[in-house]
DNA sequence: CGACAAAACTAACGATTGTTAGTTTTATAC
DNA sequence: GTATAAAACTAACAATCGTTAGTTTTGTCG
């Protein structure tokens, strides 16, 4: 693997630029001046615009896939598990904020196997998450009004995050995962 | 006002378009495509791919910023307010889905006055927000972890509706209000 | 049927897009 | 100091972009 640093200097440097105005409005020439090259040379380093979208969001997609199965396989209470889901994707937000903002607005360009194979694992991921809610329900762990709205309103929360969590100075991440825990599922125990 | 219709019928189909690949992505011949018709036809109805954008979405900001303004300037509890708050974001979300999408992910394409106008708006609605909610917790109506959190998760799911309604079959109205109280003031209050 | 306006059309423009080919500069190792 | 590879460069391409100008079709009303 050669060129890897480099290659993922503009990978960082496009997850910045994709955050603020979108996949589709980042043209090569618009990375190229971010990274103090001309356009032409990204191409020493990478083979495609999109090969860098892929790499932002497979990566992402596949630290969540991981992270959840390992908590599906995992012998917590429903509670316990839900909790861990908060803590992963607050560890996920903190190390690698921008490119969640790609995952979230510009999955929808990946092409051919990359877009199904991002929909799968979030698909899979939404899977896992209804089915440790209904779990809970169903042990009375958690007290249901309506399970999609909580799978949801949760989820969206999460999803959210990265974009609100940079505006916030200093925020501990064990403070912040306690917070988020209490105001996410004490609406819910 | 001539044409009014036939612009409108353009503008609707825009948001259905932006809302699927983002407003970047999607080309006048696209939408042309769309409408049965040829790119250039569409200029005998709007001037120009901007103006449809705008239109979209300063339309749904100050469909919020009144229903806000009304809600601020009304005597009822904090907790009464944030339920109209959730109330006000169902109704504009069951009337105007697609536009939302433009709203929440392509606002940054706005141009000039109307981008000024759009992010001065969003701000003095989110101040709005968290007022009430600080007030809230003065009163002692709210026990509060964490106001900016509270704040964040909430407009994080009431922003997000817009994505998830849609794929819930025949939701009444009402029944969502509830539920959807329930769920984002339980913890809460 | 003829008049008139609304709404479509064809054709094309200048600018910008992602990308390629070939060349030169820069840095490292002997 | 010369060889080698990494990484930059210049120049240009075919395609596509939003948009304009001018023309023709469609629909409505007397």
């Amino acid at each position: 693997m050669k060129q890897e640093s480099r290659k993922q200097e503009i990978v960082n440097a496009a997850a910045i630029l994709f955050k603020e105005k979108g996949y589709s409005a980042v043209t090569m020439r618009d990375l190229a001046t971010a990274m103090g090259i001309k356009a032409a040379s990204l191409y020493n380093h990478i083979q495609s615009k999109q090969e860098i979208l892929s790499t932002i969001i497979i990566e992402l997609a596949e630290e969540f896939t991981d992270g959840m199965n390992q908590i599906v396989s995992s012998d917590r209470s429903s509670i316990q598990k839900l909790e861990n889901i908060i803590s992963l994707h607050i560890d996920v937000t903190l190390r690698n904020a921008d490119g969640l903002a790609s995952l979230n607005n510009d999955w929808m360009h990946l092409e051919e196997d990359n877009l199904l194979y991002f929909e799968k694992m979030r698909q899979d991921y939404e899977d896992n998450f209804r089915q440790i809610v209904k779990k809970g329900v169903d042990m009375n762990e958690i007290k249901s009004n309506n399970i999609e709205i909580i799978v949801f309103s949760t989820l969206s929360t999460l999803r959210t995050l990265y974009l609100w969590y940079p505006k916030q100075k200093n925020i501990d991440a064990n403070i912040l995962k306690k917070d988020m825990i209490s105001v996410l599922l004490q609406g819910v125990v």
